[in-house]
DNA sequence: TGAACCCGTAAGTCGTAGCTTACCGTTCGT
DNA sequence: ACGAACGGTAAGCTACGACTTACGGGTTCA
């Protein structure tokens, strides 16, 4: 498995945000996604195998056909490292501000 | 103006998320971030070009040093995409639910 | 003013992501 | 069992992103 499994990565490509967008709208087939984007089925394929390998998608085989739909547990991971991100910053910057104020009361 | 300014692919380099990693815990200057990263510093220097254009860092010139911090602003407009992502998902999944629950009923 | 630092940009190389076409396995309908 | 949809994979091409080294512009301190 080299496969990519960073979901930052798999949300860095437009394409791939714009089929996650597509599919927290509802779940739909790979056929019915290449419709709507302006690439092909194939490419429509590899999309999805790495938004799968990065946790954001889930498949459901129903017939002949795979119906994906986004994976909540996905984005709620990518979430709370984005949390992580702001409150880590938010913290550092109420340090910073609270010296500032020190500093001027001195 | 070709800059990407698009802070999902910014956020899509490894490197560029260590270095938002590092500049949350506290601000540092271009030279502080590549003694601790595994890139020479003009890299870092191009990884910050892009991380401001996304609006992601803001710079602060203090002397002969450019002192970068995360911008709370580019981190939020994130947050805000990815919990429409979500919601929209989430309202989705609730939908298809109670379909579900009512064809069982009927 | 000149030396020493910090940092951004230019130029060039290398790897790889994203796309295409072609092909093949699988599943349903008749 | 045959043909048709649906979709995943292989092979190959192209473009771009992430590095590097080399250079130049500012700012500080003697």
């Amino acid at each position: 498995m080299i496969a990519e499994a960073d979901p930052w990565v798999a949300m860095g490509d437009p394409s791939r945000r714009r089929i996650v967008r597509l599919l927290a709208a509802g779940p739909s087939s790979v056929a019915e996604l290449a419709d709507v984007l302006p690439i092909s089925r194939p490419a429509v394929s590899q999309h999805l195998k790495v938004l799968k390998a990065a946790g954001l998608v889930d498949v459901r085989p129903q017939g002949t056909r795979r119906i994906y739909q986004v994976d909540p547990a996905g984005l709620q991971a990518l979430r709370a490292e984005l949390d992580g991100f702001w409150g880590q910053a938010m913290a550092n910057f109420v340090e910073l501000t609270n010296r500032h104020t020190k500093e001027n009361e001195a």
